[in-house]
DNA sequence: GTAACTATGTTGTCAACGGACACTTCTCGT
DNA sequence: ACGAGAAGTGTCCGTTGACAACATAGTTAC
C-alpha cells in the first residue's frame, strides 16, 4: 500500500525549497534540517545534494527565492498606485508587511554570512529592489525627492523600512508604532506635489 | 608540567562569554559551539551548563552583553558632543560603526528568535538606547525635532541607522554610500538651530 | 574540627545532524 | 537496445547539544 512513489521525485529541488520555506516560517532558520526536510518529502537525506551541495546552499537558494517573492510584491505595489507619493506609500506598506509576516525568512535574506550562492542572492536582491528604485527615479524626474541622488534616496528609504521591520521583529519597536513610523518615513522621502519647494541640500 | 589548573575555574561564565565574543566576531553565530569553547578554555564540555542551560541561553547572554557595550558607546558618543545636532551626528556615527565592526554580534543582538533570556536582552536593549532617546527628548525641548513625539523620532532614527548598517553588512548598500546616508539621516532628524521653522505635521 | 550542604566541574552516554562516499536505479538520446 | 549520465539510496564518520550520575571544593552549622 506504499503510495507507489516513483524512483525519481520529479522536481525534488522545488519540493525541498517549498518545504524549507514552510519550516523557516514556522520554526526559523535554525529549525531547518536537511534530514527532516527529506524525511517529510520521502527521499533519502542525501538526495538534494545534487541541487544543494550543502546546507548553506539551500539557505542561499531560499534567500534568493525570498527576494523573488519580495520583488513581485514590490512590483505589484508600485503598479497598483497612481502617483509618486502613493507608490512610495504602497511600496512601504508592502515591504514592511512582507518583512513582518515573513520575519524568519527576512532574517535569512538579509544575513551577511553566505556561501557560494552569494552572487545569485545579491542579484535577486538587486532585481527585487528594482521597482522601488525605478519609482524613485521617476520621482526625481518629477522633482519630488527630498534627496538629490535617486539611488541614494531609494536605498535610504529602503534602509529605513528595513530598520523599522527589523526592530519591530525583535521587539524594540512596539507594535502600535509601526504604522505611524511608516507615515513619517513616507512623508520624509516623498515630497508633496503641490509644494513646489523642497528641502534643499545645504 | 600541566599548569596546575584548579578544579574550579574561578569565573567560567565570563571566560565563556569572552571567548564566545571572539568566535562570534571571527566566524559568526553559527560558528559558536559549546564544545569548542569549553575545549579552548580547558574545561569539560558541560561545565558552562550551570550558567547557560543550553546554547540559546549563551547566545542570549552574548546579545545582552553586546547591548551593554553598545549602550556605553552611545553614552560616550552623546556625552562627547556639545549640542543637539552634534550629539545626533555623534550617536549615528557610533551606532553604525559599532554595528559594522561587530556585524555578527549585531545580527545576534537584533535576532528575533530568543530563549528564556529574552526579557534580559530586551531590558539591556532598552537601556542601551537610553542615551539616544534622552538626546531626542532634549532635542524636543529645544524644538529641534522634525517629528513631534521624541520617542517615535528616536526610534525612527534608530531604525534608519540599523537599516543602513544591516543593508551595508549584507551587501545591498555599497561601502562608499554609508557616510552620505548617515549625513542625510542626521539632516532629516535634527533640525538646524538657526532655522526657526521646521517641517510641521500636516 | 568535622559533618552536612551547596556550588562548581567531570565523565559517560545518547540521538540528531551535516557531510562524504560507493553503489543502485532510472531516463533519455542515439 | 544499449550506453552514458542523471537522480536517489545506504552506510559510515565526526561533531554537536542535551542529559544523568558522579566527583570535588568551599562554606556553614554545630
Amino acid at each position: 500500500m506504499t503510495p507507489e512513489r516513483p524512483y525519481h521525485h520529479g522536481n525534488l529541488r522545488e519540493a525541498v525549497l517549498e518545504r524549507a520555506a514552510v519550516v523557516v516560517r514556522e520554526r526559523g532558520v535554525s529549525g531547518i534540517s536537511l534530514r527532516e526536510l527529506t524525511a517529510d518529502i520521502g527521499v533519502s537525506h542525501t538526495a538534494p545534494r545534487r541541487y544543494f551541495p550543502d546546507r548553506q546552499a539551500l539557505l542561499d537558494a531560499l534567500a534568493a527565492e525570498g527576494f523573488l517573492r519580495l520583488g513581485s510584491r514590490l512590483g505589484e505595489a508600485a503598479a497598483a498606485a497612481p502617483g509618486f507619493q502613493e507608490q512610495v506609500r504602497s511600496i512601504a506598506d508592502a515591504y514592511v508587511a512582507f518583512a513582518l509576516s515573513e520575519a524568519n525568512l527576512a532574517e535569512l535574506m538579509f544575513a551577511h554570512e553566505r556561501g557560494e550562492g552569494d552572487a545569485l542572492v545579491q542579484q535577486r536582491a538587486t532585481e527585487a529592489f528594482g521597482p522601488l528604485l525605478e519609482t524613485f527615479r521617476r520621482g526625481q524626474a518629477e522633482g519630488r525627492l527630498s534627496i538629490r541622488d535617486p539611488e541614494r534616496a531609494g536605498l535610504l528609504f529602503l534602509a529605513t523600512l528595513q530598520g523599522i521591520a527589523g526592530l519591530r521583529s525583535c521587539g524594540v519597536i512596539p507594535e502600535g508604532e509601526v504604522d505611524q513610523m511608516i507615515d513619517e518615513t513616507v512623508a520624509q522621502h516623498a515630497a508633496r506635489a503641490a509644494t513646489g519647494e523642497l528641502g534643499g541640500v545645504s
